[in-house]
DNA sequence: ATTAGCACTACCATCTAATGAGTGCTAAAA
DNA sequence: TTTTAGCACTCATTAGATGGTAGTGCTAAT
């Protein structure tokens, strides 16, 4: 209870690091930034000392306030548009506050009822149903949001189809077990019948079912090298034909919705900004490194602001998580807003989302 | 040739002060509107009549520009946004100047050059092709830009697989013509074998390959209606499981790409009218809807302001026309941007795009 | 250690010209 | 009769000036 001005002190000699680490000061102050961060989010106007003094559950002064918000200024924490302005939490005083959140809320169940995937109800296909889950959350959360498609390479094979298009042009038809159906057209030299087709087909289904892309890439690998197998007509064109058809060319898209959200943000009225995020949006391979990085990794994942790797992105949070069937992880769902955002909701909105779409796309893997 | 001179038949019918009935002053009155406009599309900024007078070729003095505009402003080629501001063309205008552009004015070979498809060098699929498309065009054009896929109903039948997914669940699969891959999943009563499936797939294949989907259904119902049929086993079974999978379930899709352009544009700056332009694009139904009509005219559709049915674009104008392949006419792409578009430009974009479009998908196609 | 008081800062909304681009009208010139 | 010059007028936009307000930092008293 004692020492608040230590904290200044404190910091200079703890080289301004082992502060928030006190257990009695930390807990004034962090209440203060807390406080401070909760506003901000509520409000997106700089906290001044005494509009905190009044609504901050403690009674303490203005001017006491303003002490420690001084301190945490000096920290770091908060920062002034200008010399007479209230603060204004940084990033660093977001990743505190999202630090400190252990407990994950629970979603309220006014919302939980909004979060439901009706695709289920029609024929619908994998693509249809993430397309619908992330138009529901940039509906809820009123910011853009992404989900990217299941990898290619950890999906594992249904059922594959060979469909003679032209003489030298296949439709090559693949299904996986998580219900995606890609299609692609593949090149070759030699003509074949469709009933030729078929048997190619058909052995590769037969030897390749239930295994994951990546392992057939492999195993057709293999078998690409051992020299035995050319004399093995079938067998031989069964391998060259499906190298070109298992070949790695989709290289995972990547869905977006609510991008408008953000423009009628006021937090992104500032042109440029704007400008350079919608072209981060267009570009797409970096943030679909982001949501991959996600996706090996467990729970919900934050990146605040300047932590962001890309650049055109460190003036916005992403919060991401995956979501799976029950065999594997297959992608990752993702919101992008402002640094600003209510983290507390908008995380458990995000985790019960991709909850909801595990459930459903589960529901409908081929297993 | 539409000769429809407004200008001169109403001048004539209100006898209006005589001025804009003669032929000369009518030309003139053409030549100063037509400037206006151009002059607004450039600027975007109210045309005074000073401006006017140095930038147009013949001379005349403001003074005498002030009467031919307000004579303009009369008959409701031009408003003032207020009294002592310059002249902003109407919808009107811009019709009457749309319909004055003669001659269809070429693509300078510098935008020739950016408006190719790289797409067909990979596997890509019809719906990639068409993404690129509305990609490079709102791209190119800076404006929100719209394609319709290509109708089910016209296309017609490549090849139909099935593929047995569970007791109760058939993937279908669809390959068209035009080169269209659509899958979807029916749900039956009792169990088939794969087997089974494969005889009913090559059954429906035999007798609806070149069928368009329309014809099918139809077909379909004359069976279903006939009662002989009944007691053919394989035939029952193919008109059942047909009549499902050819169902009407794709209710035809859209591609948007470039909604941010008009989010950046400032003729739609004001909040309110930009709310509701994006609600469009989300509802989707209503442009599908003016997609499909300018589907089945030939040429360019252009669409001005209050010319639009559909309230919500009121404030914009459209400019669409239809792409093909060498069979049918698929679907149609089209600009939504501002009223004071640059007309010339964004028509000879338009078409030009739907020109290389065409061709690139008439390539494709599987004849 | 906390707080009250005070001087100070900078933003913000409001008001007041001053400016300037534009008009309409009239009367003179072509 | 048509065109133009001239003039009075309108109204948006801009730049200063002003008072109010929300905030700060510092100091001295509690």
């Amino acid at each position: 209870m004692h020492g608040d001005f230590l904290l200044g002190k404190k910091a200079a000699v703890t080289g301004k690091r082992g502060l928030l680490e006190d257990l009695v000061l930390n807990e004034r102050a962090q209440l203060v930034l807390n406080s401070i961060i909760e506003n901000y989010i509520q409000s997106s106007e700089p906290i001044g000392s005494r509009t905190l003094s009044k609504s901050i559950g403690v009674t303490l002064s203005p001017a006491t306030i303003r002490n420690i918000m001084s301190d945490l200024a000096e920290l770091g924490f908060l920062i002034q548009t200008h010399t007479s302005a209230g603060r204004v939490p940084t990033d660093k005083a977001y990743r505190f506050y999202v630090n400190s959140l252990s407990i994950p809320s629970s979603v309220p169940e006014q919302i939980k009822q909004k979060i439901t995937l009706v695709s289920t109800e029609q024929g619908m296909q994998v693509e249809g149903i993430l397309a619908e889950a992330v138009h529901m959350l940039a509906d809820l959360t009123q910011f853009a949001c992404v989900v990217s498609t299941p990898k290619a390479s950890v999906s594992r094979l249904q059922r594959i189809e060979l469909i003679k298009i032209s003489e030298d042009r296949i439709l090559v038809i693949l299904v996986t077990k998580a219900g995606v159906v890609r299609d692609k057209i593949i090149f070759v030299t030699d003509s074949h019948s469709q009933e030729f087709l078929n048997s190619v087909a058909s052995f590769l289904n037969e030897k390749f079912k239930n295994h994951s892309m990546q392992e057939i890439r492999e195993k057709i690998h293999q078998y690409l090298v051992d020299d035995r197998n050319r004399y093995h007509e079938l067998l031989a064109q069964a391998v060259r034909l499906g190298k070109k058809a298992f070949e790695l060319n989709n290289p995972g898209e990547m869905l977006i919705d609510g991008q408008m959200n953000l423009l009628l943000d006021s937090h992104f009225h500032e042109q440029s900004s704007v400008r350079s995020l919608m072209d981060a949006f267009n570009q797409k391979s970096e943030i679909m490194k982001i949501l991959d990085d996600s996706m090996n990794q467990k729970g919900v994942h934050i990146f605040i602001g300047i932590e962001n790797d890309f650049e055109q992105l460190q003036g916005c949070s992403l919060i991401t998580t995956s979501y799976r069937n029950n065999q594997n992880v297959l992608g990752s769902i993702g919101v992008v807003g402002p640094t600003s955002m209510d983290y507390k909701r908008i995380i458990s909105i995000v985790e019960y989302t991709a909850k909801i779409l595990s459930e459903t796309i589960t529901e409908r893997s081929y297993d």
